[in-house]
Parts: C-alpha cells; sequence; structure tokens
DNA sequence: AGTAAGAATGATAATCGTTATCATTATTGT
DNA sequence: ACAATAATGATAACGATTATCATTCTTACT
C-alpha cells in the first residue's frame, strides 16, 4: 500500500476528502528528502501547483503527521521541521550545535529500555523525542583554530 | 556555594552586572518548583517586586539557562518551560499526551548509551532532550470509559 | 449528468511568543 | 560623588502559526 492510498484511507476513515492540493502537498513532500521546514514544503509545492497556498501546507502537514506518514522535529533553536516516513525507519538525531548537521542514528538498546520505563509506570507509549546536542568534529577543530 | 553567588560568579565572569531585577528574578524561580513558563516566571517575581518587567524575565531566565542554573523543556505542545537545577538532579521526563501529566525518571543504561553515541560520531556532548510520551493509567481508564 | 450540501481552499487578518528599540535608571570603578 | 556604561521596562516590531471568510471543489444523491 503506498502512502498516497494510506493517506487517502486517512482522511476517509475520518470524514474528511482527498483533493488536488493535498494531493499535491502530499507528492511534494515525498519527493524531498530530509527534514523540512513548511515553507522548504510550500516551495516543493508551488513547483508542481504554484497555486497552493502556505495555510494548506500548515493545514495538510498536521493532517500527513497525524495519519503517521511523517513526524515532526524541532530543531535546537525551536523550529519545526518534517520528515517523511516512507522508506525510513524510526531513527533519532544527533544535532550540531555549531554548524546544524543532523547525524541519524537509532540505538536497539535505548529503545528498549524506552519500553521498559513506559511499562514500569504503566503508560501506553504513543511516541519519544531524542535529540542529543553536541559539537561535531569539523566545529570542534574550527573552535580550536580561531582561539 | 549557593545559586545566586553562583549566578553572580557567571554574570561577573561574562562582563555582566548583578542588578536588583536579577536577584528577583532567580529568587523567585528558585522558589517554585516544577516546570514553568515564562508568565509563571513573571508573576512569582511580581509577588517579590512588582515593577519587574516581562522582558527582563526573557532577558535574565536566558542568563540562568547560560548559568548551568536551569534547562529548558519543551513540552509537547511546543510551549516552553524552565525548571531549576539545585537540589534537582538531571532526569528525563514522561508526559502524558492526555493529561499533560509529567513524570521525571532518569535511565543510567540510557545516560551511558547516549555517552557511547557521542564518542562514535566524535561528537563533544553539549546535553540531550529526551521526552517519553503515552498515555497516563488514568487516561487509558478515561478513554475505555467513554467508549 | 445535474444539483445541493458541506468541506476545502487561499488570501488575509488576527494572535501569540519572542526579540529589538530606546529613553530612563541603576551599577560600578574611579 | 561622578562619569561611563550596562540594564531596565514600556512599547513596537517580528515571525510563525491559526482563525476568518468569500469562493471553489468534492461528493452523494437524484
Ligand atoms: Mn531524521
Ligand atoms: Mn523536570
Ligand atoms: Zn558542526
Ligand atoms: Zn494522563
Amino acid at each position: 500500500m503506498n502512502e498516497l492510498m494510506k493517506f487517502e484511507t486517512y482522511l476517509r476513515s475520518h470524514g474528511q476528502k482527498m483533493t488536488r492540493p493535498r494531493r499535491v502537498i502530499l507528492e511534494a513532500f515525498l519527493g524531498a528528502e530530509g527534514h523540512l521546514s513548511i515553507d522548504d514544503i510550500l516551495r516543493e509545492a508551488k513547483k508542481i501547483d504554484p497555486g497552493i497556498g502556505q495555510a494548506t501546507v500548515f493545514r495538510t502537514i498536521r493532517l500527513i503527521t497525524s495519519a503517521g506518514l511523517a513526524r515532526e522535529a524541532l530543531q535546537e533553536d525551536g523550529a519545526r521541521t518534517f520528515e517523511h516516513l516512507a522508506d525510513h525507519p524510526h531513527h533519532d538525531h544527533l544535532l550540531c550545535v555549531g554548524c546544524g548537521k543532523i547525524i541519524e542514528f537509532l540505538s536497539p538498546l535505548i529503545e528498549q529500555e524506552q519500553q521498559r520505563i513506559f511499562v514500569r509506570y504503566g503508560f501506553e507509549p504513543r511516541g519519544h523525542m531524542m535529540e542529543l546536542l553536541g559539537l561535531c568534529p569539523e566545529c570542534q577543530a574550527k573552535e580550536r583554530g580561531e582561539h
């Protein structure tokens, strides 16, 4: 089942309609890799249909996220970005506070321990946010060089 | 060394001055437990000195955080809160998406593994953000009852 | 196909949290 | 005390997000 069909299924099951702008935004979003801001997505969508409005991107990316096709990642500076989950299994982020570079990683050990914590407190898991903040090797070198 | 002295030391070492508003805001902040918004802190500070302005709370809480006396925690809805670190060792958060309840926990195993990840990628650690999102036992019961 | 009801859209205004500006006040080293 | 300079608080400005609303699109039903 492809992403478009999943989205359509989600919309129908929530009494909402599949429309051209929603299709265009999903297509634009899936076609770009990485962590995209709302305006990134708007720019991509306008390449397909210049009539797309920003408000609709806000509305649609929220639907796409609710449908489980994307997730939100807050940058260190508070900026919101989205990444799609097609061919993109779950991972966490290691973020350089110097240059903003993002490394994606997955730690089965941490994922497992997180599950144990949910169980310990009787919580039903709904997801998690983990971002490690540090200084990448290049920025460390730069910092040493400038002293 | 108490928090006020630490703050004063930080300010001096950064060419900044200890002032009455800064003392009042720090005192108000330390006197309240939990996760406080800017306006929470402003409200507490105004109890001590009604003349305190919101802009100064924004400026001062940033200084307090830079001084290592507080840390920022983004809520699930993006709202910023701060908690002070006095008598409050490092921990992470388990957050109920139903009622907003926050449980604080510490997993040495996760902390250790995070360090290994920093090392693996050659990053100099600068901190991390981890929030587990789930549904607390009470909200699970409520959800079952209402179906 | 045609139609009517309701949902979605996009332009725009409104809102909200935060930051910048700036005249006034407070702090500090002399 | 004084001069130099930093900090303050009121307010304006800003950027991201959300609300509003007239118009257009979708869909279910004839
Ligand atoms: Mn990612
Ligand atoms: Mn906490
Ligand atoms: Zn870097
Ligand atoms: Zn709850």
